[in-house]
DNA sequence: CATAAATCCTATAAAAACTATAGGATAAAT
DNA sequence: ATTTATCCTATAGTTTTTATAGGATTTATG
């Protein structure tokens, strides 16, 4: 399962998304429009900031607002940034690769060629799905 | 990722499965085998008898054993077992649902739908392939 | 029937990760 | 100068994960 602070970031970005005319928006605004704690999601908006995915401005009339359109943000890359590896085995990790304790070869584990198939199916959705894809549909 | 202990219970699980034949096996030979703590696979173990995929046999010549041929054991009631959904999002698990707090309308969210795709290809690959599908090629 | 061998069972400890909060620092608008 | 809002770092609280401990129970066998 994502972390609540992977889903608390997807649920503000949709909520930035959705508002993308209407200049920064206010942490507190997106905080009380979508339950989440203020204080907590604070801390995430400024990671997603420091990854180079939002933008900010401070003092009166600031908030924050996406540095790029919605369809050019990947949920992968949401994903891997706040919760790690997407795929279920360490040993199966593109960008978090560490190798197998339990098999002598992974070359030759049939548990490691399924997991791959798994991070396979759900890497191609996750790569090409971006921010627009989840946008409410209304 | 999964757990340590899914990890462990599926590396256990495919030493029983290649060693299907030589009857009932001993925790301290899988724990050796597979470089296990020998008192926490112990725990695994017995849970997974105790929800009948494994057999035991006490005292002398004692051990564990599969219940069932290792094709009748899908990988998805493993990770099901012992670590709980396999969906990314409460809101998306079939076995261990919960309703989003985030959003209004699950059934406009953008983010369910997606989501939902993910879980469907994941138990595609995890509901079908089972212990037979993860032995060791060789 | 005594002994050794092995799982059974429950409790608990240790460590790590996750979730959340606090409070002052900094910057911008007016 | 004042207000507004993000920036930054620390830390507290809780839960989950990982691992260990130790006696109880069951079984095989000489």
């Amino acid at each position: 399962m994502l972390s609540k602070k992977t889903q608390y970031a997807f649920h503000a970005l949709i909520h930035l998304a959705e508002n993308v005319d209407k200049g920064p928006i206010l942490i507190s605004e997106i905080a009380q429009e979508k339950n989440i704690s203020i204080k907590f999601l604070e801390n995430i908006l400024l990671e997603l900031k420091n990854a180079g995915i939002l933008g900010s401005k401070k003092g009166k009339g600031g908030g924050y607002y996406l540095m790029r359109p919605p369809r050019e943000v990947p949920l992968a890359r949401i994903i891997r940034l706040l919760d790690g590896p997407i795929a279920l085995l360490p040993c199966v990790s593109l960008n978090y690769y560490e190798r197998c304790e339990n098999c002598k070869d992974e070359a030759i584990c049939g548990l490691n060629e399924v997991m791959s198939k798994v991070r396979d199916a759900t890497l191609k959705i996750l790569e090409n799905k971006t921010l627009k894809d989840i946008l409410t549909r209304n």
